[in-house]
DNA sequence: CTGAAAGCGCTTACAG
DNA sequence: CTGAAAGCGCTTACAG
């Protein structure tokens, strides 16, 4: 193994670059800015000295200018859901592609004050907010950013009061969830989890309804939730226990809609350790179409939530807004999720008194 | 619905809020940096200013006089295994107990040399690289850090040449894991996707010979692998697969060691479904202790991987680094990994032709 | 095509 | 206890 290479010399400034090329500094800030009109020799003799010594301008000068940091920060509720992280990823590497560089910071316990500081601080071109956040908090912290004329964007999170939102028509997708499974002859429906005053299960709700309705169908009849049966704890397990309370039960539906695919699957576990077959006895699907779709036999059913064109949309909009005025009002687009049907779910049964 | 704030006077600059406030410039700079010795009156006035106006000092002029950044620089080479993003998490929370920012980047598709670039423009005071990488690749930016006096660490990645590191020592935790097999009565071992040149993959293997050796076993007589049967894909769907090519062998050996907790219980799925139990007619341990553990049953045993403690040593050795000259040496710490036994591991079964 | 000078928004000796 | 002046590392008119 050889030395680790001691620090030889370096370069910490244009100034101290410029007398070791022998040029002036206006000279070499030309070159690292791409400007025409300038020898190549010059610009060769530049960049190799770029080379040679490693040096990189430093850009907390060069914002200092009033130039764009072309920065966007990036504010996530929590790092712990797949979704969430899948959406980080694919934003931080559009952005990229758009010459942006990217602040990340998880919401700390204190909440979000710090962090939009922090953004202000560092003079962010934008912030974009992912994740569920307490509505009368982001709220505010949009304010502030309105405030500074920062612009703003909130992914799936609808309804923020002045927020430019990017989320997913979830009613939309279980209506089409509804339209396919009544479709397979389903008229009972057993709901996992969908429980709760949060507004992304209250549109959830709206959707299943609106889709019974289009089929003359109505929500108390056709639906039924245990949930007030059980504490909610790690999703799996409690999916696995609402099944097992259905099971106890007379008249179980013969299709269940769960919040997420993590519930649907503990609730496919439940069905088939107390010997229902699924599809054939019971249809379950899930929501968000994660990877473990693939894990369970059969291969479940889910709603995908078009990470992909999400994060597309996203990034048009917030960097559209840069520079820009702020809107009279706030825009908000709905992303149409898609159905993904795989093996979970099937015909309904034939009826016993059949 | 109240209409949206409207920017009330944005303040940009302490000049500007030194005039609002009708101090000098010099005055508000101390209270800002919380300078002794001010009059109370002056201190509080200028609070109530911040209030009103929401002014934040701009952090490029504030870095720009040679004043540390407080930033970290994290280099995460994917965020797609939930280890990965658990670290990532629980360090810039720790990074921010201890006052430091952290900068996130994603290695792109085309290497790290521009993620390496972009934080040294942004002068962060060191560079924390998580996951595993090309050895020569992150080789090179490591020189090239030091190149700069900016300290990094590797955290998961052992054997960099001239890296500091902090890594899982994954060997003893095999070996751990085969004394508690071997105390069970195993003495034959299938092993589900521990393949490969890769250095977390031959320190496992070290670590199983060496535990089977304290028992005076040979790793050829006691250990079998199929994955020469399979191309590998999604990890669940492999393990299961690999089960099921060991379940159509004769002399099944009676514990596995998986390569990580997806593998482990695609495997157990494969047994299962072949009818085996689980543990009883086999055992099987995985690898990470992930929450997935909990997911199947029996629930999983798995070797841990000490997050907290492996960030907490990590943000330790990083911060001291700041500001001090290069060790003459890299500084390699090995974290003990910590078995978690649970019901998918238990006694061998008696041998039939006793 | 290249260079000397001013200025971005801060902090920090240095005076008062 | 408070203020005027210099300087951090860049870029950008403005001259040559």
């Amino acid at each position: 193994m050889k030395a680790a290479p001691g620090p030889k010399r370096v370069i910490r400034s244009t100034a101290e670059f410029a007398s070791y090329v022998g040029l002036a500094r206006t000279t070499v800030s030309r070159v690292l800015n791409g400007h025409p009109g300038l020898k190549t020799q010059t610009v060769q003799r530049v960049q190799q000295a770029i080379e040679e010594t490693g040096f990189t301008p430093n850009a907390y000068a060069l914002h200092l200018k009033g130039k764009r940091t072309a920065t966007i920060g990036i504010c996530m509720e929590n790092l712990l859901t797949a979704p969430a992280v899948l959406k980080l990823a694919e934003l931080q590497r559009r952005l990229r592609e758009r010459s942006h560089a990217s602040l990340i910071e998880v919401l700390p316990p204190g909440g979000s004050r710090e962090v939009i500081r922090h953004f202000l601080s560092m003079r962010v071109d934008a912030v974009v907010f992912i994740g569920h956040f307490v509505e009368e908090e982001i709220a505010r912290r949009i304010d502030e950013l309105m405030t500074h004329a920062t612009p703003h964007l909130v992914i799936d999170q609808r309804g923020v009061p002045h927020a430019d939102t990017v989320a997913l028509d979830r009613a939309s997708g279980m209506r089409e969830l509804m339209a396919y499974l009544l479709g397979l002859g389903h008229r009972s429906f057993g709901l996992l989890a969908i429980t709760g005053a949060a507004r992304s299960v209250q549109d959830r709700l709206a959707g299943i309804e609106a889709g019974l309705a289009a089929h003359g169908l109505g929500f108390a009849e056709c639906t039924r939730s245990l949930d007030h049966l059980h504490a909610r704890q790690n999703d799996f397990e409690y999916g696995r226990a609402l099944a097992l309370s259905f099971v106890a039960e007379k008249n179980i539906p013969t299709a269940f809609v769960a919040l997420n695919d993590e519930v649907a699957i503990g609730a496919m576990h439940g069905f088939q350790s107390a010997g229902l077959r699924v599809p054939q006895d019971v249809s379950v699907a899930g929501f968000n179409n994660q990877d473990i779709c693939l894990m369970p036999t059969p291969l479940l059913t889910s709603i995908d939530q078009q990470i992909e064109l999400t994060v597309n949309t996203s990034v048009d909009q917030v960097l559209s807004q840069i520079g820009r005025p702020p809107r009279p009002h706030p825009h908000v687009e709905m992303i149409a999720p898609k159905l993904v049907v795989r093996d979970s779910t099937g015909p309904a049964p034939k009826a016993k008194s059949a």
